[in-house]
RNA sequence: GGGGCUGUAGCUCAGUUGGUUAGAGCUGGGGACUCAUAAUCCCUAGGUCGCGGGUUCAAGUCCUGCCAGCCCUACCA
């Protein structure tokens, strides 16, 4: 039976280009997609930009352009990045059009109707040069529990949290302005009379990753719901709230909207109904997002959808983060990669292949290695699939395909038969799995032609069929491996398909061998990864991150990140830095803290019987049996402090934003225990 | 502290509802072949399945305690 299916990923936003993180996700999807296409069934893949919000109108405002221009040029941009990795949807949109403004006022009065919406003023800074209140991320200033300058505007280097109208002395990152409190008229949903219904919604017919579902209910559903706050006060981009001028919708509140908006939009380019897609039983509605955005589309989604009577996804599948070389992406280290750059380097079926070789359902975080990206490709793509066709395809130009399909040992059969456990675990997104099935085939067929010595054929005129056979046998293989691969190398496929001179379109047709006809010239299909291509890559990653240094800077390649993370402190005068008496002080003993996840428990001593206790967050990045003998800086006339663990009656002087980069001061040799540093 | 997940050969991972000597690929070592993109094929090395208990005729597989790692959340001079 055919089915009728919607698949969405994610809105990238139009703030930045595609890089190689978004990848995972539109790589995955696409696939699937493809996958659905193949099997026959009616499958719709949509896509927009995410367009609205203050970061966007900051930005344009930067540039001196409209948000529209803004937008139009990165929507431009990411539909080509897409694009030059096979990536196909059917319609790609914006969330800036007018169905999903018509859509978000639907939604709006269906909430409204239910009576979910509640109104509240909040007390929020304001930025009075900006013209414009401030989200959290947009002010800093000095942290109102331990006085560190300079921090976030809702938590502070050392781990405190605290709401940005408790900061000391804050300042808006848009104007250098001082913010004022206003007073802001703010909507929200009343989520927690939805909780029965999401709480069975979670619970129910698989629609989530087991380890997702827990994680809601551990984390959400167990308690009341807080009330979402959907509204922003001008100015603001995005569509304002009919009913309450001067208020606009979150940008979370229309993103997800988009994907009934840019259904909308295909439909009447298509000529068919919305409803037709969104409103009705027979069609299943898939949702392809990062772990990040989990409770938005788990929570908030589902309970507008409900609410607004539209059909719920039959499954949000969840996907986890890229790291490459075992790391975060990282500008500095050129990992960061602009898809862009790469699609300037090396061949985008590489990628697809490197991802689907690691997906599987898990909200897992997924590692592209460089050597093993490499090693993959050519071992498995290049070694084993593409040289089955390129080691009979001289042959095969000139004795075509047998009528009748040789005896091969079973090798077709057992692929047939592997076939419908292979489209298994496409369907259930285990592309790993899939893949690792496939490469079992792949790996029977080289020995077949290995045994059946072809070349030795080939200079007996006698031999002339058997040699036939063995070019039918192994064209017959890599066709099938080529259609199983087809969602993940569609470009593979096309050769293939040009090659044989018979379109890919249906799994079908790898049921059945291809017989009886002539072959073409055979053209090599794929290239061996050159590392030194991803070498460049990552050169011109770096590149980018950071054009505008100096010279010696350019030899350190410092980035700009730290400051920019942290910007410079207000002027002091001698007499403030006096105040605080930095001493030289040898770690005496060192050890972990029962029960703390960050501290370390130091004896710090200043020579003599002078000694002091401090902890200090430092545990994810120095071994306890490292730093005793060591010499440190510390704040020696801190007022001591009461912890949960002890009193910590200093603190030791160390650089970095926390966690595992934290690097604490030392001191030339020579310097002793006691001596103040000035 | 609370919640989630993970821990199987050097590396990346498989191991179905518990059932004979724990598997694959890659890497390493040895050999063969030459059709093929230094591709391929054959042979070989290698693991007290994180650790300790328990249930069972039988546990990598179930239960429990501990240890380590990652993520979320709170706390954290």
């Amino acid at each position: 039976m055919q089915r009728k299916i919607l698949v969405t990923s994610a809105l990238p936003y139009a703030n930045g280009p595609i890089h190689i993180g978004h990848l995972v996700e539109y790589i995955q999807t696409d696939i699937w997609v493809r996958f659905q296409k193949l099997r026959g069934n009616k499958c719709l893949y949509l896509c927009a930009d995410d367009t609205h919000g203050t970061a966007i109108m900051i930005r344009a405002k930067k540039e001196g352009r409209s948000e529209e221009d803004l937008i139009a040029s990165m929507s431009e941009s990411h539909q080509k990045d897409f694009a030059g990795f096979g990536i196909e949807f059917d319609h790609y949109g914006s969330t800036n059009s007018d169905e999903n403004r018509k859509l978000c006022g639907q939604f709006w009065q269906s909430l409204r109707d239910a009576d979910l919406i509640t109104e509240r003023s909040i007390e929020q800074l304001y930025d009075p040069e900006a013209n414009t209140f401030l989200a959290d991320r947009f002010v800093r200033g000095t942290c109102p529990k331990c006085g560190l300058l300079d921090q976030a505007g809702d938590n502070c280097n050392c781990g405190h949290t605290y709401s940005p109208t408790e900061l000391i002395d804050p300042k808006s990152t848009l104007s250098g302005a001082t913010p004022v409190l206003k007073n802001a008229k703010h909507l929200f949903v009343e989520l927690e009379q939805l909780r029965g219904f999401l709480t069975q919604w979670v619970d129910s017919e698989d629609s989530l990753q087991t380890e997702v579902a827990n994680y809601l209910k551990g984390h959400f559903l167990g308690d009341e719901l807080r009330d979402w706050d959907v509204s922003r006060p001008s100015p603001y981009f995005g569509f304002e709230i009919p009913d309450a001028p001067g208020n606009y919708w979150y940008v979370w509140f229309d993103a997800p909207i988009g994907y009934i908006a840019t259904t909308e939009q295909w439909c009447k380019a298509n000529n068919q109904t919305l409803d037709d897609w969104w409103k009705n039983k027979d069609c299943e509605i898939h949702h392809f997002i990062g772990k990040d955005i989990t409770y938005f589309h788990t929570l908030f989604w589902p309970g507008m959808l409900k609410t607004a009577g539209y059909s719920l996804p039959k499954k949000v599948h969840i996907h986890g983060f890229l790291t490459v070389n075992g790391e975060k992406m990282s500008k500095s280290k050129g990992t960061f990669i602009a898809a862009e750059t790469y699609l300037n380097q090396t061949n985008p079926s590489y990628l697809r292949y490197f991802y689907a070789s690691k997906l599987s359902q898990r909200v897992e975080d997924i590692d592209l290695g460089i050597e093993e990206f490499a090693r993959k490709v050519n071992t498995d793509l290049v070694g084993k699939v593409v040289n089955l066709a390129s080691r009979v395809g001289k042959f095969a130009k000139q004795t075509g395909l047998a009528e009748v399909y040789p005896d091969d040992g079973g090798l077709f059969e057992n692929a047939v038969a592997a076939g419908d456990e292979i489209a298994s675990a496409y369907e259930t997104c285990d592309y790993a799995r899939a893949i690792r099935r496939i490469m079992e085939l792949a790996d029977a067929a080289n020995p077949f032609v290995e045994h059946a010595k072809p070349w030795e054929m080939k200079k007996d005129p006698d031999r002339q069929d058997e040699l036939r056979d063995v070019c039918t046998v192994a064209l017959n293989l890599f066709r099938q491996l080529t259609i199983y691969l087809s969602p993940v190398l569609p470009d593979l496929a096309t050769q293939c398909s040009e090659w044989l001179d018979e379109p890919i379109k249906s799994w079908e047709q790898s049921r059945t061998p291809l017989l009886g006809t002539q072959v073409g010239a055979f053209r090599r299909m794929l290239d061996r990864v050159q590392i030194e291509d991803l070498e460049k890559m990552i050169e011109d990653s770096k590149a980018e991150s950071d054009e505008t240094t100096s010279d010696v800077a350019k030899q350190f390649q410092d980035s700009d990140q730290p400051l920019k993370d942290e910007p410079l402190a207000d002027e002091i005068g001698i007499e403030d830095f006096a105040k605080v008496d930095l001493r030289v002080a040898r770690v005496i003993s060192a050890e972990h803290v029962p029960d703390a996840n960050k501290l370390l428990k130091l004896e710090l001593s200043l020579g003599g019987d002078e000694t002091r206790q401090v902890f200090a967050g430092i545990k994810a990045a120095y071994e306890p049996e490292k730093l005793v003998g060591r010499l440190v800086v510390m704040v020696a006339n801190l007022k001591p402090r009461k912890m949960r663990f002890g009193l910590s009656e200093g603190m030791v002087t160390a650089a970095g934003p926390g966690g595992e980069d934290v690097f604490i001061l030392g001191i030339d040799e020579g310097a002793k225990p006691g001596q103040r540093v000035h």
